[in-house]
RNA sequence: GGGCGAUUAGCUCAGUUGGCUAGAGCACUUGCCUUACAAGCAAGGGGUCAUAGGUUCGAGUCCUAUAUCGCCCA
């Protein structure tokens, strides 16, 4: 440890070795312990293949602070974390290192396959908890869990059967989202939706009978031609009404096709006609159900036309729109292009254009599941913060469609079906059957498919705490405490987790979540890869510090609104930290004595500013343990940081050196070492859910100084950590007119330090001041006489009542007070004047405002007594002021 | 098209149930290498609170429109 500070902080010395001291002694992990109540938070699972970004290191920061307050204040906290197998997005990441050594999947086969995952998995997929560890979480690593692990496996194969067996789950054939590079399926909230700038084509589709007749139909979608089966107008449709019932020739296919009548036909888009292809769009799918009309599905999964598209067939769909255009101009089928604007759903892990398809999946029945969780959240089970989220959550919920959770790929849970090749029985169970249940027959094929990851991710809050296993920690931490993140993932985690918790355990997992804001660039846009405007946590943990990146992000962090970042940002939260370690080299030096004494301090013992200082620290305390109660980190975290900087540092320190440099007594300065130990020592706590390194370093030093100089600050010293002991409690504060008093002297001395700036004297030299006090309060103010002339820099002070201006005194007028500075010939009377006159405007431009108020008489009785009055006392001290000011310039216009 | 959020100092943002001469950090101006800190100290300057109406004794705050930007859903 070191003995001596230097005079900058320097973050790297500290913080690999204290996250390495917390972690080797076991305070991150917590125990079911049934006499003590418990806090538990899970972390949203990071993506095995993903980096620390921004995003992420706000999300774990507000967590750690939770954690961290929650476990000082001696909850039994349990912060659980782990990582989540991403399916699609590791499966990708391992194709693509698989193809630069010139191979593929389908070359290797499923098993080798997946051993080629967990190689990649072991070998890059802790670099995110790595550097979660580098913000300093306080994670239970002891029990870090990963969704493919045995335990989750079992619950994601348990929750399957159980859903099954209640008839929740199903298979069957329907139209999903299909994404035709991943090639599997996607849930609905898995696309995402772009407004694309893209044509309408007028095509003519001839009839059988009459082809020099033709109806025309508008698409976005020309390639989908291939597929038509019909074409259909709104029955209500005066212009086409006739034609229900005839027959077109499908172009370039020749197919028939007939023409049918529809209500969900919009007349006014395009023509008024549709084409309807119900193997390629949602709505024709419908539609040809309602009409018995065949798919004709003309695509490969991989985005290649198949064979019932002709001439086309093994051709790209995209080169199929261009190539099929051309034809159709050549042939005159194309009547016009229209630009048009409509909304293109991409893949969300690799942002291919999705296609709608035909094809067999399975499905979670939603409606059931999701009331329950409406009702959660109406009853308050599960309460959100900001509170606007709880409407977003119940609009995706209360029109959830039934949820695809079968994937077309390998890196998964494979879905615990199994069909019998002997009778076709489907078999779904916990364990691999042995036989068929219907049939006995042991030829028995597993599906190919595996899970959506959000499956699995949807069971976190449970399936880690060892859910379907009775286990203790399911007892003591379920349901669990805070779940803290971001908005972006309502629908595809938070949802789905309280729907999972309420069908598998009858309780939501979590009953409040916090949904913090965004982090967007200097620009406010999204930090994204490939505009490449993100800004590194690591990098700047390694600049600033992690305590500084820590505490600037949560000073940035206000109620869930989203933030505009950049590097400059962080020096706030350098400079903050850098100030508190020389604030503690002040405190610990000055606490360091050759012969220590033990003294019992009573109450009489306390000076005016040690009781001021700890007035305001019990109300820091105070405000800080209320906004953390309502997640308000920014407004607890400016509230210490204000305290610290400007109440402590600014103004604590700089009295009590007096005590310090030249005491009156050694018991006086015995009295102002405690105070200052006590305040800085209750301070760092304060401080150290949100700077979580620096604290430790400065608390392990100062407890230390505390106990070899024989320093009774009224604490439990006995504590290992900073990490372990208490958060503060905040008792009364003095009853008495400290604070007030206090005030008034920040005033006056601010005064004569202005009279000193504006009139051009040396910070050095030492003044003279008289300060008259018209009202009450000349004693007091007397009593303070050494307070004031340390802190202003006076050589001699005379305080008294209604004492009259010395001449060639530079003035200032602070309510019933009067602080003149005699400075002889030094005087610039011009300067004095024209400051005086502008004060005196000030004074009378608020008058205006008062009077008016009080002129009014519908104000006089209306407003609130308390009111009336605040403001005829205000009128009142305002008209003094004034009369002193007028008098000081008709005193330099002499 | 529907919903949500934002618009306050040059910049980034606070501003609880209406009582405000509208605050903070950064930036700016002036003076300081004062024995904790120049990543600092002291003292300053800077705002028609997006616009237009309304409610009220009183509106940055509540209501209704409008404009601009952003996000989500369809």
């Amino acid at each position: 440890m070191q003995t001596t500070l230097s005079t900058q902080y320097n973050p790297k010395e500290t913080e690999d070795k204290w996250y390495r001291f917390w972690e080797e002694k076991g305070f991150f992990h917590s125990k079911p312990d049934p006499s003590r109540k418990p806090y538990t938070i899970v972390i949203p699972p990071p993506n095995i293949t993903g980096v620390l970004h921004m995003g992420h290191a706000l999300n774990n920061i507000i967590q750690d602070i939770l954690i961290r307050w929650r476990r000082m204040q001696g909850y039994n906290a349990l912060w659980m974390p782990g990582t989540d197998h991403a399916g699609i997005a590791t499966q990708n990441v391992v194709e693509r290192e698989l193809s630069t050594k010139h191979t593929k999947r389908e070359h290797l086969g499923r098993e080798r396959f997946i051993e080629e995952v967990w190689k990649w998995k072991k070998q890059y997929g802790s670099t995110i908890i790595t550097q979660l560890k580098k913000l300093g979480s306080s994670c239970d690593w002891a029990r870090e869990r990963f969704t493919m692990d045995e335990g989750l496996s079992k619950a994601v194969r348990e929750t399957f059967v159980r859903l099954f067996e209640k008839g929740l789950i199903y298979k069957g054939k329907y139209m999903i989202n299909w994404c035709p590079r991943c090639t599997t399926a996607l849930a609905d909230d898995e696309v995402e939706h772009e407004e694309h700038e893209g044509n309408l084509w007028y095509i003519k589709y001839p009839f059988k009978d009459t082809p020099h007749l033709s109806l025309v139909v508008a698409t976005t979608r020309p390639e989908t031609m291939l597929g038509d089966v019909a074409v259909a107008v709104n029955p209500k449709d005066e212009r086409y009404r006739d034609m229900i019932g005839k027959t077109l020739t499908l172009p370039i296919v020749g197919r028939d096709l007939p023409v049918i009548g529809d209500d969900f036909v919009d007349p006014s888009f395009g023509t008024g006609a549709v084409k309807i292809t119900p193997a390629h769009d949602p709505n024709d799918f419908e539609m040809g159900k309602r009409h018995n009309l065949p798919s004709i599905v003309i695509m490969r999964e991989n985005g290649i036309m198949n064979e019932n598209a002709g001439d086309y067939e093994g051709v790209d769909r995209f080169e199929c729109r261009n190539a099929l255009i051309e034809e159709l101009k050549l042939k005159k089928h194309i009547e016009a292009v229209v630009p048009h604007k409509h909304s293109v759903g991409h893949c969300y892990r690799c942002h291919t254009v999705i296609e709608p398809y035909i094809s067999d999946q399975w499905f979670i029945k939603m409606r059931p599941l999701a009331d329950a969780a409406i009702q959660a959240s109406r009853e308050k089970q599960v309460s959100f913060f900001p509170d606007r989220w709880e409407k977003v959550y119940l609009s995706w919920l209360e029109n959830v469609r039934d949820w695809c959770i079968s994937r077309q790929i390998w890196w998964g849970h494979r879905i615990p079906a199994w069909y019998c090749q002997d009778c076709g029985e489907t078999i779904v169970s916990r364990e691999v059957p042995a036989k068929c249940s219907r049939c006995s027959g042991t030829e028995l094929k597993q599906d190919e498919d595996v899970l959506d990851t959000w499956f699995s991710s949807a069971l976190w809050p449970f399936s880690t705490l060892g859910w379907p296993g009775e286990t203790p920690e399911l007892h003591y931490y379920y349901p669990t405490s805070t779940l803290v993140t971001d908005r972006g993932i309502i629908y595809f985690w938070v949802a789905r987790m309280v729907m999972m918790g309420l069908q598998m355990m009858h309780q939501v997992p979590f009953s409040a979540v916090y949904i913090h804001g965004t982090i967007l660039d200097e620009q406010g846009r999204k930090m994204s890869k490939s505009l490449g405007n993100g800004i590194d946590p690591l990098v700047m943990i390694d600049r600033y510090g992690a305590d500084a990146l820590r505490f600037s992000l949560i000073i940035l962090t206000t109620e869930g609104q989203d933030l505009k970042l950049s590097e400059s940002k962080f020096e706030m939260g350098r400079n903050f930290t850098n100030k508190i370690w020389n604030a503690a080299r002040f405190v610990m030096l000055n606490l360091k004595e050759e012969h220590p004494e033990e003294i019992e301090l009573t109450a009489a013992d306390y000076q005016f500013e040690d009781k001021w200082i700890l007035g305001r620290l019990y109300s820091t305390i105070e405000s800080c343990t209320a906004y953390l109660e309502q997640f308000k980190y920014n407004d607890a975290a400016m509230k210490i940081y204000d305290f610290t900087w400007h109440s402590f540092c600014d103004w604590y320190l700089e009295i009590v050196k007096a005590r310090l440099y030249e005491p009156k007594s050694p018991r006086d300065k015995k009295v102002a070492q405690t105070v200052l130990a006590k305040v800085f020592h209750t301070t760092l706590r304060l401080l150290h859910p949100f700077i979580p390194f620096i604290t430790e370093e400065l608390w392990q030093n100062l407890k230390k100084i505390i106990l070899e100089n024989k320093i009774t600050v009224q604490e439990d010293m006995s504590y290992e950590s900073i990490m372990c002991s208490v958060w503060p409690e905040a008792v009364q504060p003095y009853q008495d007119s400290t604070e007030k008093n206090m005030m008034i002297l920040q005033d006056v001395i601010r005064a004569i330090r202005n009279i000193r700036s504006k009139m051009n004297i040396p910070e050095k030299e030492k003044l003279d001041a008289v300060i008259s006090v018209s009202g009450n309060g000349e004693l007091e103010l007397r009593e303070h006489s050494e307070l004031l002339k340390r802190m202003a820099n006076l050589k001699h002070v005379e305080i008294g009542k209604d004492l009259a201006k010395p001449d060639n005194a530079a003035s200032e007028v602070i309510g019933q007070i009067q602080a003149f500075v005699p400075l002889a010939d030094i005087i610039d009377p011009k300067a004095e004047k024209e400051r005086q006159i502008k004060h005196l405007k000030q004074l009378e431009e608020h008058l205006l405002i008062v009077r008016r108020k009080l002129e009014n008489k519908n104000f006089v009785t209306r407003a609130p007594a308390h009111i009336v009055e605040m403001e005829q006392n205000r009128e009142k001290g305002l008209l003094e002021q004034i009369q002193k000011v007028k008098r000081i310039v008709g005193d330099l216009c002499k």
